[in-house]
DNA sequence: CCCTGTTTTAATAACATCATGAAAAAATTA
DNA sequence: TAATTTTTTCATGATGTTATTAAAACAGGG
């Protein structure tokens, strides 16, 4: 089940956009405006966010570029000026698509459809929101084949463990709690113990430390897991 | 001389546009309807195919998705209806480019130069439907022929089987979902259960182990199958 | 330095997935 | 229609993966 982030100051068009998505049987979550959105995005796992360019307080763009910062999450801009500039500013800046207001929520799940199943894995692992390839450092990571390399050595995950370094990768910089790994790498509405997430860690930094990677994700004492910073 | 395959309902329409192909010095061959098409395809040469997405028997749609079951030929929609969800649909299904109706023939021709341009130039495809034949190792497919070469000696594939590894084969280092395998080798929504596909992967491995090609598919656990990477 | 709570480690139990053989169901062919 | 091939499903045991547990190691705060 995908995970949706619905921002928009316009309550109304909040409870559309909502209504349609869960329909298509999506998990939506909304926020009022960027402040907000940004803040539900670093607690929680996000496939892809439908992002109002008009708003208060923190709008549209601004909000995209802050999520740039940490995060290839797709964006779907929503623009209710009909005017080119939001658009290509907004594409420009790394959104994905846009739809401009009035919209039919029929147009806009298509176009979610279309960029879920462009950057989804294929049907692999449903849920994890991933770039087809990602590079960081040394660690080469494709979504496709489903592998992972360390400088030039494959790195032999499980599925869990893959779906796992899949999601810290995405946002190198951000410490995810046990709680958010759990959302993101499991089907929705699975739950396990904490402790078994260290050991899918423990795994992980095990394979790695066998190819000659010392150090791959750090531990955030109280708090989650993180990319190793010298990746 | 560059040979375009025109599908579509309207007798009008086909005339139209293959008067102004022709006059840009393009081969011009007509169908009615996808079934025509696909006929027409699979036994001659084309090198784009301009594909009408609204058609009785078989629309537009459908019939790209069959013949992106075997090939990459250069699809240009057309479509009547100017609602956006037919043309995201288009692309994501395999097309190259979209128009629609109504519109300028020559607005037509100018695309399906650039498309061709852009095909034709990439070497890749030299003007001849080049998915025909693919060599891999010492593994050798023919999809005109529906026969498939270990070294010399041929393997007795049914149809499905056939099917099967001509996709695996076509993504040689990707990973296949059971889903995936699926939606490619079989008519458009027909489903079946995970383990027959386990079950056709599996006679696939005898057949091949019966010429002396001990592997040919690894699974991946939790994951799908993929070539094997000797291959 | 000790106490407390957290993380790592390792061993094991529980679980899910896959390969296999056999056999029903469906589609082709004769 | 009968015979044959192909496709699909089912049951089984084998295999590989994941979750849990408990104990040891570690970090941070007084």
């Amino acid at each position: 089940m995908n995970k949706i982030l619905v921002v928009d100051d316009d309550p109304h068009i909040r409870e559309v956009i909502s209504f349609a998505l869960e329909k298509a049987n999506m998990k939506v979550t909304l926020a009022n405006d960027g402040k907000q959105a940004l803040d539900s995005f670093n607690k929680s796992s996000v496939d892809l966010i439908v992002l109002d360019i008009n708003m208060p307080e923190m709008d549209g763009l601004e909000c995209c570029r802050e999520i740039r910062k940490n995060s290839e999450v797709p964006i779907l801009f929503l623009s209710s000026r009909d005017d080119e500039i939001d658009r290509i500013l907004g594409l420009e800046i790394g959104g994905d698509d846009y739809v401009t207001k009035p919209f039919s929520p029929r147009e806009l799940v298509a176009r979610v459809n279309v960029i879920l199943k462009r950057t989804l894995s294929n049907g692999i692992n449903n849920g994890i929101n991933s770039e087809l390839k990602l590079t960081h450092g040394r660690l080469q990571l494709d979504t496709e084949q489903h592998a992972i390399w360390w400088d030039e050595k494959e790195v032999p995950l499980t599925a869990t463990e893959f779906a796992m370094l899949a999601q810290i990768l995405k946002q190198p910089k951000r410490v995810f709690s046990r709680e958010v790994i759990m959302e993101g790498a499991y089907q929705f509405n699975i739950h396990v113990s904490d402790r078994t997430i260290d050991s899918h860690i423990r795994h992980i930094r095990q394979k790695f430390s066998e190819v000659g990677c010392e150090s791959i994700i750090e531990t955030q004492h109280g708090v989650g897991y993180k990319l190793a910073s010298c990746q």
